[in-house]
DNA sequence: AATCATTTGGCGGAGGGGATTACAAACCGG
DNA sequence: CCGGTTTGTAATCCCCTCCGCCAAATGATT
């Protein structure tokens, strides 16, 4: 009930759309994008000079189609005019990538490390380690200007400030990572903090098995188990920005304490300790040991298949509750799951078919992650994006303004 | 990625904005529509003489505030000129209701029925007398156009077009309720068909216990256990819009068959059924019983304390996987649990703390509706408005031609 | 009672933005 | 080589809000 519109706020609207229809759908021509946005081809020849003067787009003669009438020149984003920075946090392994605007990623580099040294600190300082290496190897003049920076947690993120509330899996509570970053790196601009499941969502949507879909659930297994929600379009963060915590809802009523002080948590049943106990693994053991009970499964080791059956039931149950209320398009499983889908899947389906109600069942469709372990990473990025693509406009008067200076 | 915005898209949007603002707002000076649009004296006053000339506003000399400067004019809609027809079909009452754009309600009327007269046609045939006695009794003069149509419903709906996918109490599946009313009625408006939670959320949002909320949960105990969701100031619905079916979580794994074919739903735990049976009561009583069940409460009775404290345990769980996967800013008990609030109270709010994360927990509030068993009824309303809120612009273009006129 | 300060309404002009229209350019097919 | 078709360009128009100025209405001050 905000909304006081003027003359300014269309253009940049429709600049915005311009920008976001060819950072989402890549190159596409002067006729295209015209369709697209119902803009008038007048229009959309000021637009695109604006843009072209920020240097943010170019256009170069696209194919030949073969069908009659002049042809129409392709409109591309330059990816390296507009960059953001985007970062992960996991529990055992950090990852960073530089990505130009239009989705192409630049660099990416990640690096393992133990679940043992998680301090903040050492955290900080091997993440800004591991930033610095890419702009190192060289070919760091084609980036001109960076313009967001956004890290991918596995926590609880309080959105509004970028602080980490509680990440039961490292024993952080109340770390402002925003603003220890942003310090850390040295740059003025907001370093942005959100869930990595929320994440994983979003680029899973934008890039992913969810291209286009509107509603949306994401769920993320790593050693915890998290959630994100794509609502109308657009992720959903919940008031403080905490929304998704899908791994706490306690759904098994004779389950034990949980990490995050309450009881019978979903993850308990369906994260990665859970399967590797059911197994018969050590529970400690991380990825390499889900590894190998997924080799125990292959050669048809009735344990391991029994624990694939246990943890695919109960995620069939917490899926189920979730559709239910969400009533989504589409269920991506991302992470662990996707690891495991092969093995969890049959029992998965058969659960989430019986404990949903008909019609719900019958519109949501359920995948694996297409992205696989990019996905926090990649949605990072597009999190990071967010603001240009909101308004390039700025962006363009900005950057015109400086290459005035320049010239003069 | 479908917005080309031209320059008459501002003025609905600006008109929009005001209208809304009145509706939800109640009359306003036109120095504070300006405040809360941002527009300028001059936009305004160009709006309004609008709306004015359609005859949707007009404006009165406020009372003096004893502040100095010239006084403004206050801005008031005009309830009669546009109306919606707000009905309810819930399993054991009738009700319909015309409201006046602002929200005024202009006639309300409830009508008991039997649990067992339940069928299609007598549905409609009783709800159509409903609605003829409200343009019955005299003063029908006031209302001068009839804007919007809308039925709250106890089951699942496909809000896309208006049908009852399925109403487990009542026996219903695939009736397209909205087309057969528009018929009964003999009118050529759209009758939308909408989830009795989702509207008493909307409801609540706009007028009730949740006023400005952006971030919302709203339960509805009847029957069964229906939830609406507020997302970002919005109501959600989910792909076909069956979203908030709260009450099929499956919460229970020790549980038995639900009505829906389901097993362990949460509404078997917390249903009105489940308290009465807890009570000792019969659990087809109703809510005759449930008054029973209270009065028991009242008087100390122990086995009565008992089932409300176990309803209240399970409400609990269930609210507390609500609260960690949407982090909405407050929960609205209604319906059955507004009416046992009192009892269910302590045991809930200790479940929710101990079942919540704690940055989650911190930022919920837990309050009973304020609306009571008018807030299906008024939601209905508010969604009939809705269009008319969207784009004043075409109702006042129009208001010559047909579009918007009633149909005997 | 008169005057000033303050706030609001009314009006005309200005400026920004996209739509419309007419025309030129580029490609296809015959 | 010449229409048919589609796209890019430019001039013009229309729509909408903002700005500045003045008038109106009220309280506070003298």
């Amino acid at each position: 009930m905000e909304l006081g519109l003027r003359s300014e706020t269309i253009r940049r609207a429709n600049l915005s759309a311009i920008v976001r229809a060819l950072h989402c759908d890549g190159p596409l021509s002067r006729s295209e994008l015209g369709a697209r946005t119902g803009l008038t081809r007048s229009a959309i020849r000021v637009l695109i000079g604006e843009l072209s003067a920020a240097g943010l787009v170019d256009e170069l003669n696209g194919p030949l189609l073969g069908t009659p009438g002049r042809p129409s020149a392709v409109v591309r984003l330059r990816p390296g005019r507009a960059v953001v920075l985007a970062l992960e946090v996991a529990v055992d392994y950090l990852a960073a990538a530089l990505v130009g605007i239009g989705g192409q990623v630049l660099r990416m580099r990640r690096a393992d490390r133990s679940r043992a040294s998680v301090s903040v600190e050492e955290t900080i300082a091997d993440l800004v380690a591991l930033a610095g290496t890419l702009t190192e190897d060289g070919g760091g003049d084609e980036i001109e200007e960076l313009v967001g920076i956004c890290v991918a947690f596995a926590g609880i993120i309080r959105r509004t400030d970028d602080v980490v509330a509680v990440a039961p899996n490292m024993g952080w509570r109340e770390v402002p990572l925003g603003v220890l970053l942003a310090q850390a790196l040295g740059t003025r601009h907001r370093v942005m903090v959100a869930n990595e499941a929320d994440l994983g969502a979003l680029a899973e949507q934008r890039r992913g098995a969810g291209a286009g879909v509107q509603e949306m659930l994401f769920i993320s297994g790593e050693v915890g188990v998290g959630g994100g929600l794509i609502i109308d379009g657009r992720p959903m963060t919940g008031a403080s920005g905490y929304g998704g915590e899908i791994g706490h809802m306690p759904l098994n009523p004779a389950g034990g304490a949980c990490g995050c002080g309450s009881f019978g948590c979903w993850e308990l049943e369906v994260g990665e300790q859970a399967l590797l106990a059911l197994a018969g693994h050590p529970i400690d053991g991380g990825r390499t040991e889900v590894d190998r009970v997924l080799d125990d499964a292959r050669r048809g080791d009735e344990r391991a298949l029994a624990a694939f059956d246990q943890v695919g039931k109960w995620l069939g149950r917490g899926v189920a509750g979730l559709v239910n209320v969400l009533n989504p398009q589409l269920v991506v499983l991302g992470g662990l799951f996707q690891r495991v889908y092969e093995y969890v899947e049959p029992t998965l389906r058969t659960e989430v078919q019986r404990l949903t109600l008909g019609p719900t069942a019958a519109v949501v469709t359920i995948v694996s992650s297409s992205l696989g372990v990019d996905a926090p990473l990649l949605g990072a990025a597009e999190l990071a994006f967010e603001r240009l693509l909101d308004d390039p406009a700025s962006f363009a008067e900005s950057t015109t303004q400086a290459e005035w200076r320049v010239v003069a």
